[in-house]
DNA sequence: CATGAATGAGAGTTCATTCAT
DNA sequence: GATGAATGAACTCTCATTCAT
């Protein structure tokens, strides 16, 4: 049975996550929350002292699930192939629903705050390793186009997160983005 | 002789510009810019009435050079080559630079401003046009990989986006984007 | 025991209304406000946003003081003499009083804030209703001239409106309102 | 011939009389009325150094205009009732028209301007010793109600001017001030 | 745990007014 | 006479943050 405590944090947190959506980092104030949530502004700061800490603690939420999704499939000693499309199908569908707009807020956070610099810098770090360990498997697998597995890695995630941000300002239509992910499919596939 | 007023605003924008890298976007105040130019608030006032309008005027001349370059080029009847070389050392060169940090405020510009979002649009739309061109061209001369012009180029600008972000963000070495640039090169050309 | 808040709020509004009769609605600022309460910018915000709320604020209880007697009368069963007396022993009062010159401020406030207007029109409104009742109370009692209760208590709230502006510009002597009031007294009865 | 400055002069005085209706005395600012007469800062400054100075300019004018009338009707022997009439239609159309706006503009700078509170007094005696005068002709040729002329003429004239500032704020149909102006007329002549 | 009143710093903005050209 | 760049004082308003209850 969770505290009283965690579930006003987890409905906190639910509700940072909307705004951060609808207005980005930047424009959310602790008064916003106070309103959103229903709470005194005293109420509040005894769960998070900011809206970065709320940040980092969303950030990380997600990034739990990612390694854990990881690591399971390591474990099940999927192929690369599979993970490849498993990778690209959450890709795609990150792209498309709205919720990639949290992407938004999180590069303002980075951009903003000295912590959250800190925090993306770790997020992009582990991105980048489980990409580059697919890319291994696949090299091994015979399946995936050769070079280096980091450069590569540190390309598809370059691409992933120009496509994310832009995706975001501009919201391009649905073919568009599977015509990006398509190509990036093709191009990490040797008999292309 | 320009007229006093317009001499002003080109020492502004000067100003501006050292700040917007020095401190981002969204860090500098129309104050900051009063104490740096040696203006009054009214002074200021005059010429600019926001921060985010002098980011506009400075992102506008930033992209009259660039398409100018390009323009010239063409007309000189330039390679493919010629010019994929020219825009990998510029971005090199860019991405190396500590004038590249402007690209962080231009980043946090389209992230926190309405207008800035749409001015950014069109600064990547037109970056995708020239490169797109580019492309064909190199595709004639026999010399670039197959494929959709267009998609390759939003390819490419999106990889360059997010290159641009995260080296704003976390500052790689020399080597790091050196490797980066010179994947995507070779990534172009047919016989790799 | 009354919320600390509401008498945070009436000590403002009693500082408010001091100050506007001082310099008037226009001249008064938030800034002033803080002054003259000893709270901070913030303070003061998170009671009243404007000058003109507080405006507003003592025109409706003043309003609501006048309706309640009149209503009162009204229950018990006063002679229109009587009220016709009361209302102007009340306005005689009312202009010889330095408590007058918060009619300057209302004048001001429905001249310069769009608000203002309404609630200005608001308080004419009900005021021409109550005299029009007297008036026609008067009539039936048949002490008072003959006429459209309506029209006759228009024209006597335009005079008593032109009356109050320009003692509040110009203060003169008491003998002189006197006068005037006596006229309108002599003017409703009907053996004059 | 008239000089260029007085040229000039009047043109600014006809846009501010414009502006004064438009947005009242206090909103109108210099600076708008460099843009609504083409002239520069330094070249308003030249001919009026406050929008006060424009407001008393423009007061002046009307008064005289006034003064002339009557002072001709004198000469000219009329009898009371016409000077009568004469002045109930003057206010009639005045309170019909669009124009009559001005006198929100005049209260306000009554209010608001040291110089234009006496301005303002001027004004108003100047006008009840007229209308005091065409009462006591009326009461000479026997056709107006007895009571000395004075108190009288007050009596009218705070009624004029309740109207007129209450008709500037609210707006009623013609018919109301019909009504109004009729009931001042035969409140004044003596078989009522 | 929670409330909400209060702080104080600082951003943005606008104006009347001056003055060198 | 006229221009328009520049001044500097004021004022509005908002936020993160604290603290007595």
């Amino acid at each position: 049975m969770p505290a009283k405590g965690e579930e006003t944090k987890k409905k906190i947190l639910e509700k940072a996550a909307e705004l951060f959506v609808q207005k980005g980092y930047s424009a959310v104030t602790m008064k916003d929350l106070c309103e959103a949530t229903g709470l005194s502004r005293g109420g509040l700061y005894r769960h998070f002292k900011s809206t970065g800490e709320m940040m980092a603690m969303l950030i990380n939420e997600e990034q739990e699930i990612a390694d854990n999704e990881f690591k399971k499939a390591i474990a099940e000693g999927k192929s690369a192939l599979h993970m490849l499309d498993a990778f690209i199908i959450r890709h795609q569908h990150f792209l498309l629903s709205s919720t990639s707009a949290l992407e938004a807020a999180i590069n303002q956070f980075a951009l903003l705050d000295e912590n959250g610099r800190k925090i993306n810098e770790e997020r992009v770090w582990s991105t980048v390793n489980r990409t580059a360990e697919v890319i291994r498997i696949g090299q091994q697998e015979g399946l995936f186009i050769d070079g280096d597995p980091e450069i590569i890695a540190w390309h598809i995630v370059f691409f992933i997160g120009g496509i994310r941000t832009q995706t975001v300002l501009e919201n391009p239509g649905a073919d568009f983005i599977k015509q990006q992910i398509e190509y990036l499919r093709t191009f990490l596939l040797k008999n292309k």
